[in-house]
RNA sequence: GCCGGGGUGGCGGAACCGGUCAGACGCGCCCGACUUAAAAUCGGGUGGCCCUCGGGCCAUGAGGGUUCGACUCCCUCCCCCGGCACCA
């Protein structure tokens, strides 16, 4: 390091730099001006982030390797579309305002205040001109407008539905609410499951729809698997089973229709609407007290409970009349919420039999050998015969089954059908700080919708937040009462507002066309820059709001306002970035968050650090030895830079070791950031760039070098990046088109090759690159090295590997 | 129970299609240089065991297998993390 050489200052630098980008406009992209444009677009989103307090360590992964993919991709030619926004309704801004007072909007918006300063302290390459925040009445105004067409075509409708409801509160609280162990969130006391109406979307018309289409997103499979268990497809059939005093049929879903020769019992779910017409005090009795357990209780419970009704059940295979208990281990919202109970082949009706004494009547068996019938045996395959089944004794299950759905299928009490565990979105809450939901209530109409000229329904101002066994809003009086707008009489507005999810269903097509004030976007914009080419973001959305996302969007391709069926072509999982224990908490105190690190490393050092830790697809912790060891590589970095823009020698690359180093790197850094998603590996390869640039820094090839580092190294760590490229004497680095390998540097003349006897190393050779398989092993057969260890054995094979090795195999 | 993902030095992690001593890069640690000293920086070392200093042997959760060759593929088992779950 010469004297003249300044001191690396990363504040300073980065402020430069960001200033000049902000002058420049850089990170705003325009959308394409015809279309036609041969530009190819990449569109880059990390998941819409909640306006808590400041920005967290949880945000750095996502945002930074968003970061990255936009700097790669603009670099490589392409458009990129990489937008910001905040998701700023919801529950916390709330609950602080009305635990601390003040209003839920300062609240949020002060938060988004200071968030947005954080991100732009770090540099992210953020278009700003296209941010949103959903509390806003020109987003919510279009959201309530898509609403209204989910409205006239029957997927948003209205139905009574339990809910949580907490007694102390005297309010409907959301599901995220309430712990595991059944109990409020903020006061502690146990929550009761309510009926209530309830506004749904009508998500399950998409169940088959959700499940298909995940073929054709490029999305890991863990996260699939996990959508595909939220959406539970099971197929079966659904049995009509007559219950023979009242002549009623009440339908059963199965997936063991091969098992109907074995019901020797049925049940209904406590909230079965048949059971309510039971007039026996027992059943009643035996009602109230499931619904007074918690539902962890419910399903926690060992002994299996119920009561008789007194009612039989006509199994429709063979007429047999079967007893009808109610039991709260079948579940009222899965499937009809009725079961024939088949003992012999399902564990809880095996256990409940047990305890209630009833018949277990075993109708499926191995073919080759008795069960033990002391266990409910619950093999289906096409090695199992059904017994004691009448016409289809003898069968393989799965062919037996078929049969008899068939036959049900002539006689009309039954058919093949498929079930979901997916349950329609339940998406209203009686809380304040939401979107409103544009309906009235009118006597005479019953539910109307607010006309479109009308939008937005803008949230009106109250006085308390808290919800007193009805939604905030219904204070607002003058706002509540208004004129129907079907027959002008008296009508009462919708106090309930949106669920947070439906904010986050559609944002990233409004950053297409943020600005439009007649339309939610135009279809040809949202066309052009969809779907989403690279969403990131944590597995913990991957079943509700990556599920809703995919829904809204199948509605309105089916809407005919877009024109594509899935938001997200690729989709990854960034892990969590924790703070470790050692010397942080201990220096610091209560928070530390990202601020206090790029305060004391330097955005740039920070950013690296955070994807050098490991894999980014993996949780990892933070530490001060990490960061501390990054910022030694940016000052190095810095230091070397700057010899070699004093020391190294203008002009052509000479081509020697180190120009091929610098080749070698650009071909595994592209790779690794373009194909790999492998940030961490491609730090690392420029480092060992820089470790060898160091050892030669005024060398033909330096220069060079120098610049392919600086380059590289440019969607990481951006500001000192592009101070460098100034030192070495050029421009516009963040214009600049990514380095490409040249293909004969990457190529050598010779390789060692190395000489394998019986797999294991015995020595290794420099040879020609032309040379012949032939001549390898002539080579390694010439090695004393090798021969040492073939000397008196037989030679029995010789495997030539080109380009790598010889493997002697003797005996 | 079903489904998904993992297990590699003191630590985070490399090794991408089965092919050169497995352990890149970094952290930590050790030795040395500079310094009155420290920090910073620079150089060297760093899986284990043995060694006649040439090298040899062992080693990627455990055990088998396939192969000329296995961290990588197959089988069995153990452990860890995550999702769903009285889902009929």
């Amino acid at each position: 390091m010469t004297e003249q050489t300044e001191r690396y200052d990363p504040k300073a630098i980065e402020a430069k730099w960001q200033r000049v980008w902000e002058d420049e406009r850089a990170s705003a992209v325009a959308n394409p001006e015809s279309s036609g444009d041969p530009t190819p677009k990449s569109y880059v989103l990390e998941q819409l982030p909640y306006p808590s307090g400041s920005l967290h360590m949880g945000h750095m992964l996502p945002f930074t390797i968003g970061d990255v993919a936009t700097h790669f991709r603009r670099r490589n030619g392409f458009r990129v579309l990489h937008p910001m926004g905040f998701d700023a309704f919801g529950l916390p801004a709330e609950n602080a305002a009305i635990r601390a007072g003040g209003h839920p909007r300062e609240i949020t918006e002060r938060n988004i205040e200071a968030i947005r300063r954080s991100m732009r302290r770090i540099g992210w390459w953020i278009d700003w001109s296209r941010e949103l925040s959903t509390h806003e009445p020109a987003y919510y105004r279009w959201q309530q407008w898509q609403f209204l067409r989910f409205l006239e075509r029957g997927l948003a409708y209205r139905r009574g539905a339990p809910v949580k409801w907490c007694p102390n509160d005297q309010t409907v609280v959301a599901n995220e609410q309430v712990l595991a162990d059944g109990s409020c969130e903020r006061c502690g006391t146990q929550v009761e499951s309510r009926l209530m109406e309830q506004w749904f979307f009508r998500i399950t018309d998409y169940a088959q729809a959700l499940l298909d289409d995940l073929e054709t997103v490029d999305w890991p499979e863990s996260i699939k698997a996990r959508q595909r268990n939220w959406i539970g497809r099971s197929e079966g059939a659904e049995v009509g089973f007559r219950i023979a005093e009242w002549e009623e049929d009440v339908p059963v879903f199965t997936t063991r229709p091969d098992t109907l020769y074995g019901a020797t019992f049925f049940v209904l779910a406590p909230e079965h609407e048949l059971v309510a017409r039971i007039d026996s005090e027992e059943v009643r009795e035996y009602v109230r007290r499931a619904a007074a357990k918690k539902t962890a209780e419910r399903a926690a419970a060992v002994e299996k409970t119920g009561v008789f009704t007194g009612l039989h059940a006509i199994n429709p295979v063979n007429d047999e009349r079967i007893p009808v208990y109610v039991a709260d281990y079948v579940l009222t919202d899965y499937g009809t919420g009725a079961i024939m109970a088949v003992p012999a082949h399902d564990r809880r009706d095996f256990d409940f039999a047990r305890a209630f004494d009833l018949p277990i009547r075993q109708v499926v068996k191995p073919v080759d050998r008795d069960v033990d019938e002391t266990e409910p045996y619950t093999e289906h395959t096409e090695s199992e015969v059904l017994v004691n089944s009448g016409e289809v004794d003898g069968l393989a299950a799965p062919e037996g089954g078929r049969r008899l759905v068939e036959r049900l299928e002539r006689d009309g009490s039954g058919r093949f059908a498929v079930n979901f565990r997916l349950r329609d979105w339940g998406f209203s809450r009686q809380r304040y700080w939401g979107c409103p939901i544009p309906v009235v209530y009118c006597d005479d109409c019953g539910i109307v919708p607010i006309p479109d000229r009308e939008l937005p329904v803008v949230l009106p101002e109250v006085d308390d937040y808290k919800p007193r066994g009805r939604p905030p809003l219904a204070q607002a009086e003058e706002w509540v009462n208004v004129a129907c707008p079907a027959c002008g009489g008296p009508a009462r507005r919708e106090t309930e507002t949106m669920d947070t999810f439906v904010d986050s269903s559609w944002y990233f097509l409004r950053y297409c066309d943020a600005e439009n004030d007649t339309a939610p976007f135009d279809r040809g914009l949202v066309d052009y820059w969809n779907p989403v080419d690279l969403y990131i973001g944590g597995v913990d959305h991957a079943t509700m709001h990556m599920i809703y996302a995919r829904f809204w969007v199948k509605v309105l391709n089916d809407l005919g306002l877009v024109g594509f069926r899935e938001p997200f072509a690729s989709f990854y999982s960034n892990g969590w970035v924790t703070i470790g224990k050692t010397k942080i908490s201990k220096r610091s105190g209560a928070f530390v968050g990202p601020d206090e690190f790029v305060e004391r490393y330097g955005a740039d050092a920070v950013r690296l650090c955070i994807l050098f830790l490991g894999p980014a697809d993996q949780d990892m912790e933070w530490t001060e030895e990490a960061a501390d060891g990054m910022a030694r590589f940016v000052r190095r970095l810095w230091r070397v830079v700057n010899d070699v823009a004093e020391g190294a020698p203008h002009g052509e690359p000479a081509g020697g070791p180190l120009a091929r180093k610098a080749h070698e790197t650009i071909a595994k850094a592209t790779d690794d950031i373009g194909r790999r998603f492998a940030f961490n590996t491609a730090i690392s390869a420029v480092m060992e760039l820089v470790n060898e640039l160091s050892r030669d820094r005024t060398g033909p090839d330096a220069r060079f070098a120098a610049e392919t580092a600086v380059s590289l190294i440019q969607p990481y760590a951006p500001h000192v990046a592009e101070e460098l490229w100034e030192v070495l004497g050029r421009e516009r680095l963040w214009e600049e088109p990514w380095p490409a390998a040249d293909p004969a540097m990457l190529e050598r003349e010779t390789f060692e090759m190395a000489v394998l006897v019986n797999g294991r190393l015995r020595d290794r050779l420099v040879v020609p690159s032309s040379i012949s398989e032939q001549e390898m092993i002539e080579r390694a057969l010439e090695s004393p090295k090798a021969l040492a260890h073939i000397d008196g054995k037989t030679v029995q094979q010789r495997i030539p590997v080109p380009g790598k090795l010889v493997n002697i195999v003797v005996v």
